[in-house]
DNA sequence: ACCTGATATCCGATC
DNA sequence: GATATCAGGT
């Protein structure tokens, strides 16, 4: 099939995708046609006749890399099959997984997912008696996020400390001990972490260069997808894979770069030219996806950015309303306001094509609650995942015994399932279990009601390790279903579907392996491949929105401490990442913006609202690139100039006259309220419970009968 | 010695 | 909602 390149793409983007031999960087601008450029050019070149073995294609989640793989055959009209694509995390896994006896890894490598890394941690601090009974030492998470830092940035955790954390300068002893327990925990029972593979990874391919020789001779056309998201080890693993003048294509924009916090360095892709000196430069600047007046919003918070790849991205979709700037009184009722203009966006477009971003997960708590109450379908992204709550680790402990019966946290996370047993007795269970002293495990159960029935379901799964996952799933639920019920009373019935929704996903595997290597390596909202709802409204923090797009986008919590977060302000290189966080949000509308900067914010120390500052980044916007809506205190939204409703048609004077049809009424979003009065022509004032009083137009109440 | 349950405190983004 | 600690129970 001819792909009529020269039609389909603009010059830059056909220069890229045409340029096969040698290095290749592309700078692309958001919305630029990136997607469709790797496409293209995955495509050009198996079109060419080059085979998909040789192509190595890695993005930053595994969904993008199969949608990429997808969208080329389609072009192609024939399968990609054999392409190598997914994280970098995810490949170096299969090569370890492989190749890894020769670095002493075992075959049935475990990896520590972040939650065992701390509850690892945690054990560390006990065992070397740190931090007893002091409030002010930073929690396993905190302790956690300390190392993974140094090691990505590959720096002393003392430096990290003493650059964004000095109050912790106190502690820098005892941290140490601690990254060094938890070090030799990991020797001790064979376990990688998430930073472990990728540098393990790097060792092998140092150690033995005649593997690394064969790996870059079958991938002779390397593809890196965001590339101003890749930290140290990754760049030089491009480099080990590819060598100097290899085809290695980066794919990247410096002003979207917001993973510094897991050591993500611009410096790769600044300093992409000089690790590969033949390297053609393509900037696509054309952006394809906003109107002009988001565009031009969007440039001016890159104004101030201070390293960067110039380009100035232009769009010929001029027409478009300006962004709004919304207003809220406070952030509960920012819920209402953001709900409103939610209904309204409803009009035009699709709920699906709507999408509300935040900074951090906890922020759309109040919406979520409105939402929830108007039977609004939503997916949240971000936050909370599917496989770190507690009932999915339960099961997955379970699983990860049946591939490796030495896994020490899973087995520490089964049996503690066990009411009666702590950490102390697993320890000791675990200890007679590798000493393969049965005695010892039989005289225990004695003591321990339940613990034999746990023993056995533990053998089961050792027996049963070939199985197809989804059975092996399936039985597991059916053991673990009345500790379910014992420990989650409240909300088991919701846990039991999310069990369901694994053992779904399960079915789609035959490799149990593989299985639990997926499950902590890629993002399991993406795994099963369609539970992504169809037309619902999109909640998601601003970091897992990368690479999408909505019509409509709404923006919450602009205020400072919640955007720019309150964590960037230590250092300089924070903020210049919130800037670029920024940027990333505003560039992924295509028709409508909304900004909203609630006036306060609740304070629970106090328990009362407190008036909030609003975040640098609005205030450095120009007058007049973006409009402006106030909340005022019947609910509806006015321009401040004038003062003027802009809901309705006409702003006529409130009047108190009593609502002619009925006082109580009832409001598809809302639900039932009540009528305080009537607003010519067309209007009410209804208070309704759970969301306070609002100004509603007539057509969208249905009134009712009361006494 | 070890486990469980109650209580106060805090909350960043991800492979 | 999760973490950390403390008091009280076995």
């Amino acid at each position: 099939m001819h792909l009529d390149l020269e039609n389909n793409l603009n010059p830059a983007q056909l220069e890229a995708v045409t340029h096969t031999q040698g290095p290749l960087l592309v700078i692309a601008g958001a919305g630029s046609g990136k997607t469709r450029t790797v496409v293209y050019r995955l495509a050009h070149l198996v079109g060419q006749g080059e085979s998909p073995e040789s192509i190595l294609l890695l993005t930053f989640t595994r969904k993008a890399a199969q949608e990429m793989l997808n969208r080329a055959s389609h072009l192609l009209g024939q399968g990609l099959h054999g392409v190598s694509g997914g994280t970098f995390h995810s490949f170096a896994y299969s090569v370890l997984r492989r190749y890894g006896q020769d670095l002493g890894l075992r075959p049935d490598l475990t990896i520590l997912d972040r939650g065992d890394a701390e509850d690892v941690l945690a054990q560390v601090r006990e065992a070397k008696g740190l931090a007893k009974g002091d409030r002010s030492f930073p929690k396993k998470g905190t302790v956690m996020s300390l190392i993974s830092k140094s090691r990505n940035k590959e720096l002393d955790l003392e430096q990290i400390i003493q650059k964004d954390s000095s109050h912790f300068l106190p502690y820098v002893q005892d941290l140490q001990r601690i990254a060094q327990g938890y070090h030799q925990f990991k020797l001790d029972y064979g376990l990688l972490d998430y930073d472990d593979l990728l540098f393990q990874f790097e060792r092998l391919l140092k150690e033995r260069s005649d593997l690394r020789d064969f790996l870059a001779q079958r991938y002779s056309h390397i593809m890196v997808d965001e590339y101003q998201d890749t930290n140290l080890v990754q760049g030089r693993l491009v480099k080990l894979l590819a060598g100097e003048s290899g085809n290695i294509m980066a794919v990247g924009d410096d002003a979207q770069s917001i993973y510094s916090f897991r050591g993500a360095t611009v410096s790769n892709i600044l300093e992409f030219t000089r690790s590969f000196p033949q390297t053609r430069v393509v900037k696509l600047e054309q952006n394809y996806r906003s109107t002009q007046p988001i565009l031009s919003l969007s440039n001016q918070i890159l104004a101030g950015a201070r390293e960067k790849y110039e380009k100035r991205l232009f769009t010929l979709r001029e027409e478009g309303g300006k962004p709004q700037l919304l207003r809220p009184l406070s952030d509960q009722s920012q819920a209402s306001v953001v709900m409103n203009t939610i209904m309204d966006l409803a009009r035009s477009y699709d709920l699906g094509d709507i999408a509300v971003l935040f900074r951090a997960g906890f922020q759309s708590y109040h919406l979520e609650l409105a939402l929830a109450k108007s039977g609004l379908d939503f997916q949240k992204f971000g936050g909370m995942r599917f496989t770190e709550a507690a009932h999915i680790k339960d099961v997955v402990a379970h699983l990860r015994l049946a591939s490796n019966p030495t896994d020490l946290p899973a087995w520490q996370r089964a049996m503690g399932l066990i009411s009666g047993v702590g950490p102390k007795t697993c320890q000791r269970l675990y200890d007679h279990l590798v000493k393969q002293d049965f005695q010892a495990l039989r005289k225990a159960c004695g003591s321990k009601p339940g613990l034999q029935e746990a023993l056995d379901m533990v053998n089961w799964l050792r027996e049963h390790r070939s199985d197809p996952p989804q059975d092996i799933v399936d039985k597991i639920r059916e053991y673990y279903s009345p500790r379910l019920k014992e420990r989650f009373p409240d909300d088991y019935p919701k846990r039991e579907n999310g069990l369901e929704q694994l053992s779904q996903i399960a079915s789609g595997y035959s490799d149990l392996e593989l299985f639990l290597s997926d499950l902590s390596l890629e993002n399991p909202e993406q795994l099963g491949g369609r539970q992504v709802k169809e037309n619902a409204l999109t909640l998601s923090t601003v970091h897992s929105a990368k690479g999408l797009e909505w019509s409509a986008v709404i923006i919450i919590d602009l205020v400072e401490d919640r955007f720019p977060s309150r964590h960037a302000l230590m250092d300089m290189e924070g903020m210049e990442e919130e800037r670029r966080l920024f940027y990333v949000a505003c560039t992924r509308a295509k028709e409508y913006l909304g900004l909203s900067m609630p006036e306060s914010l609740f304070n629970r120390f106090q328990g009362r609202s407190e008036p909030a500052r609003p975040s640098p980044f609005i205030q450095e916007f120009t007058h007049g690139s973006y409009e402006e809506l106030r909340e005022n205190y019947t609910g509806g939204m006015v321009r401040p100039q004038e003062q003027k409703q802009t809901r309705g048609h006409a702003a006529g004077p409130e009047s108190d006259q009593p609502n002619p049809v009925s006082a109580h009424c009832r409001h598809r979003v809302f639900g039932q309220g009540k009528v305080l009065s009537f607003i010519p022509p067309n209007k009410y004032k209804v208070n309704f419970p759970g969301f306070g009083l609002k100004v509603v137009i007539g057509d969208y109440l249905q009134f009712e009968e009361t006494g």
